[in-house]
DNA sequence: TAATTTGGTTACATTTCGTCAGTAAGTATA
DNA sequence: TATACTTACTGACGAAATGTAACCAAATTA
């Protein structure tokens, strides 16, 4: 791969959010912490995948996993830490501009 | 694929920040009109895929292709539209929080 | 004539994705 | 006791997207 004069942090950023479901994944536990078979519900992903990016998004600090062992299956809650939730009024945006700007065939 | 009930505006626009290399052509734009080999020469991406990417983004309207046909080799030169341009604060916000909260290795 | 430039396209190997099946641990049901 | 069920995953496999490199047409310059 080539290499850009870009601003690091700015091409890490980018390449955070412009990785498939990440958005999605964000706008959903903005309205609170979840359980992994809510956000699996509430967005066309599968588990595997979902998995896969709570994953990354754990790694990368904006995501948070808290597993509760004292209930009968075990239960694992997913919530957004302050940088994750630093990302708000950008998704937020990104929603504002598709309602006044998408449309749909 | 599973179906949500994600608003589908939402949805197709975060599909299609959330698709690899959109953002930072996007960005690459805010500083002005370009021709193609300048947007190669910013960013890591080959001719291959900037080529793909320019496609969708004429076909969605966010990019705008311009072709002098007057001058020696064939210049093309690219432009963000109205829709395009309303991205402006978006990626900007991108930028700045990932100048807040990126670290690197 | 040969080499260069621009904006691509084609070919092909590698990576990621989507779908489906299966797993571990504990619970409820027959 | 045996079976089925739930949650939160993981593995396998074909399909789609990506990265790399080579090639192309048209006009220009050396």
């Amino acid at each position: 791969m080539k290499q850009s004069s870009l601003c690091p942090k700015f091409e890490k950023g980018m390449q955070l959010l412009g990785k498939r479901w990440t958005g999605l994944i964000l706008y959903q536990l903005l309205s609170g912490p979840q359980r992994f078979c809510a956000i699996e519900e509430a967005l066309p992903i599968s588990g595997r995948l979902l998995s896969e990016r709570l994953k990354d998004l754990e790694k990368e600090g904006l995501v948070h996993r808290h597993v509760y062992t004292d209930s009968a299956p075990v239960r694992v809650e997913y919530s957004l830490t302050e940088k994750g939730l630093a990302l708000e009024p950008v998704i937020l945006g990104i929603e504002k501009w598709s309602q006044t700007w998408i449309e749909l065939e």
